[in-house]
DNA sequence: GGCGTTGTTGTGCAAGTGTATAAATAGCCT
DNA sequence: AGGCTATTTATACACTTGCACAACAACGCC
């Protein structure tokens, strides 16, 4: 049967919806990082993000000025929402210093923060930090704020053991532990079914111990 | 004067000369790195490469089959050579195992591995690796291998200092050390500047003998 | 030197790209 | 209910892309 059989199917123009501003602006973001995701920067075209985000790509047009704006803005929201993530895990003020960066390396090598989309996205974007001034100043403060935050946790976690590192001292341990934690992450993300779960964290947090000088916890089921 | 004038400017073919088949697909497939790292996977197209290798896009298809082919014999070409100026650094055959680890680690963190344009290569094909099956076995492959080599390492070290750990241990060990080359070759890599020279190589040797509780080794300078 | 092989160029093409803009309609205000 | 306006669709356009192919010329061989 043609399609003109069905007098609703000619010349029918797509229904739609109007969504909130900043409902719709949120739904073309993720779409463009689902896109970018999953076909890398190359294939995530308008149409593509479009289709993804259930709207027509001329929309797009109507909330950004241009792909390239989409796409910035869509890469400080995966910023934004990374290290929101990774700092609410320093949040816990009922608990030692040592508690609470055992706490922080363990929420950034278990699930969400491990995961293969994000490393794709965040790849794929650093990927052009070095040919793009605005990525690579993106990238250089949201690493700095880490850093800083690991630094101030590695100090309080030393004042308790009641030693007194100077700056240099401190700035490689933040260093150090930096790369642990971002090392482990990318083992994680790329191979994750060859570590059992934790076993990532754990690997993590006696590695930073042993950074900083900390002696093994005594557990109750015995020491080695 | 109009063109015209030049007879050898009408119509006028360009010259060129015939290269070794090997000598054109490597310069095609530096070409192809170098248009990557500059304008990222989208921005390199088969007549941005071939202007950067000298000849016509048509000559590509000469030698590839089509571009994904192309991208592919890049990366590999990319891979082959970081993992082989790695292990390069563990063929020195008279020094003692810690001796190697040290010279390994090293060789790791300063030029020519810590390169940002390497880095920027890296991070745009691994960010495929996610969707794209064959990168992402080609990383995998790689990437145990090196785990391998550092394990293989550290066993030795272990063993000059009589300790016996077995292969779980090991193994952890090896995924920390791992980790913590792969962090720190990150962060020089995307901040370079920020670090003097040999500073990140002294920072990775002491974090990875804090990893495996080695004792500081005297110096005649003095000890901290 | 002439000739054949084939590496290399130049042109063409269909598909897809980002952007511009006109036409339509959903939802709100009165 | 009826109109207004901004959101959304749909179409058009100039340009780029990867690929196909025919013409050409550099180099080895006789």
């Amino acid at each position: 049967m043609p399609d003109a059989a069905d007098p609703a199917s000619m010349n029918a123009r797509r229904k739609f919806r109007r969504e909130g501003e900043e409902r719709r602006r949120q739904d073309l973001i993720d779409a463009t990082l689902d896109s970018v995701a999953e076909h890398g920067l190359e294939g995530a075209t308008l149409r593509t993000i479009a289709l993804r985000a259930g709207v027509t790509a001329g929309l797009i047009r109507h909330y950004f000025p241009g792909k390239e704006d989409l796409l910035q803005e869509a890469y400080a929201a995966l910023m934004g929402r990374m290290t929101e993530q990774a700092k609410a895990a320093l949040a816990m003020e009922d608990a030692s210093p040592r508690q609470r960066l055992a706490a922080f390396v363990t929420a950034n090598l278990d699930a969400p923060i491990i995961d293969q989309r994000v490393f794709s996205l965040w790849a794929t974007f650093i990927g052009r930090a070095g040919a793009d001034p605005t990525l690579a100043r993106a990238h250089r403060e949201g690493y700095l704020g880490f850093r800083n935050e690991v630094e101030a946790v590695v100090a309080e976690v030393l004042a308790a053991e009641r030693r007194k590192p100077d700056a240099a001292e401190l700035r490689h341990h933040a260093i150090a532990i930096n790369a642990i934690i971002d090392g482990l992450w990318i083992e994680g993300c790329l191979a994750g079914e060859m570590f059992s779960p934790g076993e990532l964290a754990a690997i993590g947090i006696k590695a930073v111990e042993a950074e900083l000088g900390l002696a093994p916890l005594e557990l109750k089921g015995g020491n080695q």
